[in-house]
DNA sequence: TCCAAGTCAATATG
DNA sequence: CATATTGACTTGGA
């Protein structure tokens, strides 16, 4: 049921103001809808997958999220801390019995929030139940019941015996599936955990900023010199990308007001190769971290930075430097780029010589191969003549200063799409809402640390809202 | 195949 | 204990 236009108007009716944020909390009541709230009594059907909760009608849920209003997915993840803390319920908690996740994913989805025109139908489901959740009256008992049972459980088990439990309780879940099981015994193929060493993301960081898609035959390099399965390096890609756009999304919610002006970029800016990133200054103090030193090392947060590029539309660009295959000089030895990964002499102070661990290399023991260690001493490999250098020179900026990071900003525009693709008011209408307006202005403004950097951003995150509205999304939207 | 979006689950932190 | 971070896996689309 992707979509009927206008349907069933009651039922459609009833469900969306269930779900509705504002919380009024009125009536809403009879629902022509039988389902409700709330969910004590028996039943439990099952639906197809384990999936616990909110029982009634199984499908319910997806058919809500289809119907479902716009949400403010900031606004509810607000609520929801608020209430979770207020009455010490812990997320683990929240999760497993509210939105069927895990712990780390309820902190992850409270903590970043995407905005709901980002989300797919899957990603606002969590957002859906959370809406349903805050309008029951009863949430916070039920969970807070859960809670005690669970406890209880937990002193039987931990006491006697074994018995198993399951006798009261409304509501489900089964939860537990006893871990019961050997503890430790065979299997120790229960993979280590590849745990990347700073220096690592540094390098990789530094890579993603040359090129955020690298091709397979990067990957396959940067895997090799920095001694990291292939897997991990694409993983990482993956992560760091998706990571960064979240990032951009959360600027995006939180800046519902004013968002600096000026910021020229207009259409066309080139990016800039530049490196640069100077910075510093000042404004905005906030920190400005002082002796990096200190008991705790800083390393703050920002971390991600720069945007994404792609350019897909029209082909002409040229994008910018890194030269992709077919740089137009650099040829000679066509070297296909290499980048070194910095690392060259930064070390310097600190840390203790770390060889990292015991990365498993290859898997059967015999180290015969040879390279083993290496790594991160020092540069490491890197030259090889890079004639190339042209332009992946860039390696590294910073340096010589104390403590490392910072090297990131370095906006790079994608340049606007060009000419967007068919004009259509819509793309209007929507990057006017976003660039700001009025208060032109403004005084203050202090505050835009990063601002700069969503401004860099917005083009490219207009452009790909306006590439997931041409094509689907029949509704929604528009106002 | 690649990518993005969601998640999981092990670890890090607090 | 709880919450935060993050490499890897899963799903769904081209």
């Amino acid at each position: 049921a992707p979509e009927s236009p206008m349907s069933s108007s009651e039922s459609v009716k009833s469900l969306t103001e269930l779900v509705q944020q504002p919380c009024p909390a009125i009536e809403t009541s009879k629902d022509g809808k039988p389902q409700e709230s709330s969910e004590p009594p028996v039943s439990e059907s099952q639906s197809t997958t384990p999936l616990p909760l909110s029982g009634h009608s199984a499908l319910s849920i997806q058919e809500l999220v289809a119907v479902s209003p716009e949400l403010d997915t900031y606004g509810i993840t607000k609520r929801v801390k608020e209430v979770l803390t207020d009455n010490n319920l812990g997320q683990r908690l929240f999760g497993e019995t509210i939105l069927g996740l895990t712990q780390g994913s309820v902190s992850d989805l409270l903590a970043r929030p995407k905005p709901w025109h980002k989300l797919s139908l899957k990603g606002r489901e969590p957002f859906v139940r959370m809406q349903l959740w805050l309008n029951d009256p009863n949430n916070v008992e039920k969970l807070m019941d859960m809670k005690r049972m669970e406890k209880k459980a937990y002193m039987k088990r931990r006491h006697s015996s074994v018995s198993d439990s399951q006798p009261c309780e409304p509501s489900s879940v089964g939860i537990d599936y006893s871990q019961g099981a050997s503890p430790q015994p065979q299997h120790q193929l229960k993979k280590p955990r590849v745990v990347l060493a700073p220096e690592e993301k540094e390098a990789l960081k530094r890579a993603y900023q040359q090129k955020p898609y690298p091709s397979p035959k990067t990957i396959e390099e940067l895997a090799t010199q920095l001694n990291l399965k292939t897997s991990t390096v694409i993983n990482w890609f993956h992560n760091y990308r998706s990571r960064i756009r979240r990032e951009l999304f959360i600027e995006e919610i939180q800046a519902g007001s004013q968002s600096q002006a000026g910021s020229s970029d207009s259409p066309s800016a080139r990016s800039s190769r530049a490196v640069h990133s100077s910075e510093g200054d000042s404004c905005d103090g906030v920190d400005t971290e002082g002796p990096p030193e200190g008991k705790q090392s800083g390393l703050e947060a920002d971390e991600y930075s720069n945007a994404t590029t792609k350019s897909q539309g029209g082909q002409a660009e040229s994008a910018f430097e890194a030269g992709e295959e077919v740089p137009q000089d650099a040829r000679s030895s066509e070297k296909t780029e290499s980048f070194h990964l910095g690392m060259e002499s930064l070390e310097d102070t600190d840390d203790e010589g770390r060889l990292k661990a015991p990365r498993q290399s290859s898997p059967p023991g015999s180290q015969s191969s040879g390279e083993t260690l290496e790594t991160m001493p020092n540069s490491a490999t890197e030259e090889d003549a890079s004639t190339s250098a042209a332009s992946t020179s860039v390696l590294t900026g910073e340096s010589s200063f104390k403590s490392k990071e910072s090297s990131e900003k370095m906006l790079s525009v994608p340049s606007t799409s060009s000419t967007l693709a068919a004009g259509s008011q819509k793309a209007n209408s929507i990057q006017s809402l976003f660039s700001f307006s009025e208060a032109a202005s403004s005084k203050n403004t202090r505050d835009n640390t990063l601002r700069k950097k969503k401004a860099a951003n917005l083009n490219n995150i207009i452009h790909r809202l306006e590439k997931a509205a041409s094509r689907e999304e029949p509704v929604e939207w528009e106002f």
